[in-house]
DNA sequence: TCAAGTCATCGTATATTTGCGATAAACTAT
DNA sequence: ATAGTTTATCGCAAATATACGATGACTTGA
C-alpha cells in the first residue's frame, strides 16, 4: 500500500533521507557535478552532457531544485542553474554529522561482535 | 518506460547514487542509528523501535545488507545485525569527496552569478 | 508579425519502492 | 515430538520514480 509513515520518524531522519534521495540518482549527481564545475550559471549545456532526453533532465533539475540544492533563474529564453551553496553545505554537514555520530557512539561502546 | 541508463553514467556516479539510495529512507536511517548505538549485535529489538511491520523492517534490513552497510549473522533462531564499518567508512568518504570536490572546483572558478 | 530557439509541463508507459499479512524456515524449549 | 519464538520470504496492492515524446510558454531575432 506504500503508506509512507514518515510522520513516525524524527525530523532529522526524514531530512537526511530526503537529502539522500536527492542524490540517489546518477543523473542528478552528474548534473550537480556539471553545474559545480562552471564559473557561471549553466544553461542548456546540461542536456548535452547527459544521455537523457531534455524533458527527463528537466525533471531531474526540478527535483534538485525542490531539494534546494540548485537555484534556477530565467534569463531570456534560457534558464540558468547554479548550486545553492547554503543547502549544499547543510547537506554535507548532515551527512557528516550522521556518520560521525554513529561512529562515535559505536566507539564509546567499545566491543565488537560480528 | 523507466529505462535505467545507469550504464551511461560513470562508475563513481553510480556508486554514489547507490550509496545515497541506501540512505534515502528514514526507516533505514533509523535502523542504522539503532544498530550503531549498541555495543553488540542487535537482534529483534529493531522491529520494536520502528513504526513498521516486521516484514517491512526485514526488507529494509535486506536493502542495507545488499548495500554492504550492515552484516547479518544467524545466531540460533535469531539474526543479529551490526554495522559494516568498512563500507560505512567508504560511504562517508565518498560523500565527503563529492562535496569537497564540488566546492573546490567552484571556488577555483571564483565568480558567482545567481 | 512570425519563425526559431529554449525550457517546462503534460500525458503516458513501465519499473521500482514501500508496506502489510500470511506463510515458511529454523531453532529452542518443553 | 511438539509447541513456541524469531526472522525471512512470498504475494499482493498502491504509491513513486523514471523516461520519453508531444505540446505549450516564452523570448529572441529576422
Amino acid at each position: 500500500m506504500a503508506i509512507h509513515k514518515r510522520d513516525e520518524f524524527s525530523k532529522k531522519e526524514n531530512e537526511l533521507a530526503a537529502f539522500a534521495k536527492a542524490l540517489s540518482h546518477p543523473a542528478r549527481i552528474a548534473i550537480l557535478k556539471t553545474i559545480a564545475a562552471r564559473a557561471t550559471c549553466i544553461c542548456g549545456e546540461i542536456v548535452e552532457v547527459l544521455p537523457l532526453a531534455q524533458s527527463t533532465v528537466s525533471q531531474h533539475l526540478k527535483e534538485l531544485s525542490k531539494a534546494g540544492l540548485i537555484d534556477g533563474t530565467v534569463d531570456g529564453p534560457k534558464s540558468c542553474y547554479c548550486i545553492n551553496w547554503k543547502t549544499f553545505h547543510k547537506f554535507s554537514e548532515s551527512f557528516n554529522t550522521f556518520f560521525l555520530k554513529a561512529k562515535a557512539e559505536a566507539e564509546a561502546q567499545g566491543t565488537e561482535c560480528c
